[in-house]
DNA sequence: ACAAAAGTGTTAAGAATACACCCATGT
DNA sequence: ACATGGGTGTATTCTTAACACTTTTGT
């Protein structure tokens, strides 16, 4: 290495999921500056010497969107893109990540971007290739619930199998037998009963489970 | 953005694999300067302002090794590290990469760095935390190789089922059934029988097939 | 004729799919 | 009594896994 290496500029930009209204949502904030002003866009910044990758995007994300890192329940990093020119003063490395959570409020100030939460059957366009990196990201969140308990970022800490089954359905994009999917979650073995249950109209009340790890574990195989 | 932002340093680290010897083999290179002097490490290097990590790689490959991008015939980007204090002057970013192909003659000169090819299940000490990297890389390799055609990378162009079987075992690091073997591999449809056969030795000559896709394809799941 | 790798099918077990009715509750 | 969502089992198809002998060639 020389005197004269200049880094490129490093990025960060984030992909955070929650279910809103059975849906699967994604976090967007309004750009407030050139390029792409006033156009919807993922929450991203800049990564500056001596913070990680994952500390910038933390600090994005409470500028931007007012939300707090440890809110969020899981965190995968996704991809690095570096084929953009994102910044008019040259070639940027924007490392992108996912997030997962629930009940996520985005707080709406003259400090923050307008954060969001859309859901993904209508999205906006977006700025930059935004648009690429979600669809990227629902692609890896699609494949990971399929053999991780990942699902239970999305659910409170007890829940019922119809609460489980509606979070897949939202995020696979399509229905699934009720029958079969209570005999191979329960084959996964990465969920327990519990002894409550959960009473609400006119019909039988649903035992309530829990996961028995809240921590990434893998399974076998489920739901194609 | 304000005026005093300081990217972090941006390295790119490849993990290049071959088969040698029906065996998984890493390129690897020795260090010539501090830290971890004369340790055996990965090849990689720093990533400049102006050019994508992409174009780093090719370069630092080139410059350490004397190999050729154009000669991998599979490149993925990996993931990218940015834990590690790898340089002493503070915090650094490293995207990594895996490559394969066959064939490949690291270049031993004064110019690069001992490139040398070392079977996966002789490394020697790695420098850094280059040994997460490669058993990322080898996770990864062996994932890809049961949904995809990647295994095209490490063969001819045409090739016997046994070979095709041999380089499955040599990643997978198990043996397989052989009918089974080539009952899966028949109904994924990646691979089409040609006219020729190949002759070695005193027995049957073997019906060489090809790959119908040197681009990556994917497929049904094969080979646990 | 023998040695050496190529090639080939069947059976059994397990996994995935399709599918319909009774249960517990509130009104 | 009825409306609502909760809960459960079986039969069929498909997939996976285990396993051994015949074929073609060179010497």
């Amino acid at each position: 290495m020389n005197d004269t290496y200049e880094p490129p500029v490093l990025t960060v930009d984030s992909v955070i999921f929650q279910l809103l209204d059975n849906k699967l949502a994604v976090l967007l904030i309004q750009r407030t500056n050139e390029p792409f002003k006033d156009q919807w866009a993922l929450p991203g910044g800049y990564s500056a010497a001596g913070e990680t990758t994952r500390e910038a995007m933390a600090r994005v994300l409470s500028a931007k969107a007012g939300l707090q890192v440890k809110d969020l329940r899981f965190i995968e990093q996704l991809y690095t893109f570096d084929t953009v020119a994102r910044d008019p003063r040259g070639h940027a490395v924007s490392v992108t990540y996912m997030g997962l959570s629930i009940n996520l409020k985005p707080l709406v100030s003259e400090n923050t971007q307008k954060p969001t939460f859309f859901s993904l059957d209508k999205l906006p366009e977006l700025a930059y290739d935004h648009a690429d990196i979600v669809h990227y990201a629902l692609e890896r969140l699609r494949s990971k619930i399929t053999y991780t308990n990942a699902v239970h970022a999305f659910l409170p800490t007890s829940f019922t199998l119809t609460q489980l089954q509606v979070a897949y359905e939202a995020i696979l994009g399509h229905s699934l037998d009720k029958r079969n999917f209570r005999k191979k979650i329960g084959a996964t073995g990465l969920i327990k009963p519990t002894e409550k249950y959960y009473q609400e109209g006119a019909h039988r009340p649903a035992r309530l489970y829990r996961f028995k790890n809240q921590t990434p574990q893998e399974s076998v195989p489920i739901f194609g």
